[in-house]
DNA sequence: AAGACGGGGGA
DNA sequence: TCCCCAGTCTT
């Protein structure tokens, strides 16, 4: 049995099986490119049962290339809000214009063009081009570097960028004539249902006789990967602020700046503690956390609250930093000017001068402005459990 | 090559 | 708890 008996056996019968296991996934239901990159893009370090219902969403509310080019951003973050990694929708967004503006609404198909767009990296447009125009191209995800790790006994890291290649020239050796959308789901399908992460189902695979991963008995320990650095701690005192009078019942929330973490998204204006503040549990600790909230708050925004009592607590992990977050309910005093804080509008802040950094936006936030804006889900939490609504 | 970038689900 | 998920971009 040499390689190229066990290439052409795997392709077969990975091809059988899928034919008679594939579940019914939305995307799965159209041909249409459009509809297949925004699956793509979701599916993006998303499971699937999480996706479906974004996916559901988000095409009814831009069911065009037309649709979504002309859509405010805003808008997109909002149906983008809880899938998290949100520079998705943005660069989404910017390669939908650019596709209306230079492919005249159509999604290119060659790799070069497809490859140019923001947010379409090796992965997503392998698969694009071969889910919606079958071109025989890989699309390598996580699921593709295991199985074909397990089966052909590859031990290079995954985490290597250059492990990445390799397995893509593999995979493109294994795509069937003209089968190539069908293959390369097959394949993530495998990985997805079968070859999983933890205690692979070989007894179910189809191509378990030539697995040689299996055959050395070290499935469950392929692929070989380094694991990532944990998250960095960091303890936050966050401000809840309610209105009074004319915005009783109303919270003030803070615009995010345009870049980086959260890009744009809405949240209770926070800050950092220093490492040298005591642990919450100490004795006085709430006090000092509420003077240094009290203080930041007004240099770094002109915000003026009185902090008054702890009021619960909450956690957050990105894959980078580990927030640990204690809200003190505030009383509100006052804003500075500069970004003013307006009834019912956004405030403006396009002058450069105003003293402020970029993104400095303060609104109070009511049931409008909850449908209207977007919240990363750590302060939508919280939101929900103080009875805003 | 390494870090930034969300959030949730399964073992 | 830890790991990983239909990854991409920046430095």
């Amino acid at each position: 049995m040499d390689t190229n008996d066990a290439k052409s056996y795997f392709s077969v019968r990975l091809l059988e099986w899928y034919d008679v296991h594939k579940r019914d996934l939305p995307w799965r239901r159209s041909r249409n490119p459009y509809y297949i990159w925004i699956s793509e893009v979701m599916l993006q370090q998303t499971r699937v049962e999480t996706v479906i219902p974004y996916y559901h969403r988000f095409l009814e509310r831009f069911p065009t290339v037309e649709a979504l080019a002309d859509a405010p951003e805003e808008q997109v973050l909002k149906a983008w809000e809880g899938l998290g990694y949100y520079s998705r929708a943005r660069n989404l967004q910017a390669a939908v214009r650019e596709v209306k503006e230079s492919y005249g609404g159509r999604v290119p198909d060659s790799k070069e063009e497809i490859s140019s767009l923001k947010g379409v990296g090796p992965y997503t447009a392998g698969a694009v081009l071969s889910i919606a125009y079958n071109k025989p191209e890989p699309a390598v995800d996580g699921n593709v570097m295991r199985v074909l790790s397990r089966y052909f006994l590859l031990r290079d890291d995954i985490a290597k960028p250059s492990t990445r290649i390799g397995i893509e020239k593999l995979a493109r050796e294994l795509i069937p004539e003209g089968k190539a959308g069908d293959f390369n789901q097959a394949l993530m399908e495998l990985g997805a249902t079968v070859c999983t992460p933890k205690s692979p189902h070989c007894l179910t695979c189809p191509v378990m006789e030539l697995c040689a991963g299996r055959l050395e008995g070290i499935a469950d320990e392929l692929p070989v990967k380094t694991k990532a650095k944990p998250p960095r701690p960091e303890r936050r005192a966050v401000a809840f602020i309610e209105g009074a009078g004319e915005e009783a019942g109303r919270i003030l929330a803070r615009q995010r700046p345009k870049e980086g973490l959260l890009a744009s998204m809405w949240e209770l204006p926070h800050v950092l503690l220093p490492e040298t503040m005591p642990e919450p549990e100490a004795a006085g600790a709430d006090a000092a956390a509420m003077r240094f909230l009290r203080e930041k708050l007004a240099a770094e925004y002109g915000l003026n609250v009185e902090p008054t009592e702890p009021m619960m607590d909450a956690e957050h992990t990105f894959s980078h930093i580990h927030w640990r977050l204690r809200v003190y309910r505030c009383r509100f005093l006052g804003l500075a000017e500069g970004p003013a804080v307006h009834d019912g509008g956004v405030a403006n802040n396009t002058a450069d001068d105003d003293g402020l950094r970029d993104g400095d936006v303060f609104l109070w936030f009511g049931e409008k402005e909850l449908g209207q804006y977007a919240l990363p889900n750590v302060f939508l939490k919280i939101l929900k459990q103080a009875g805003v609504r």
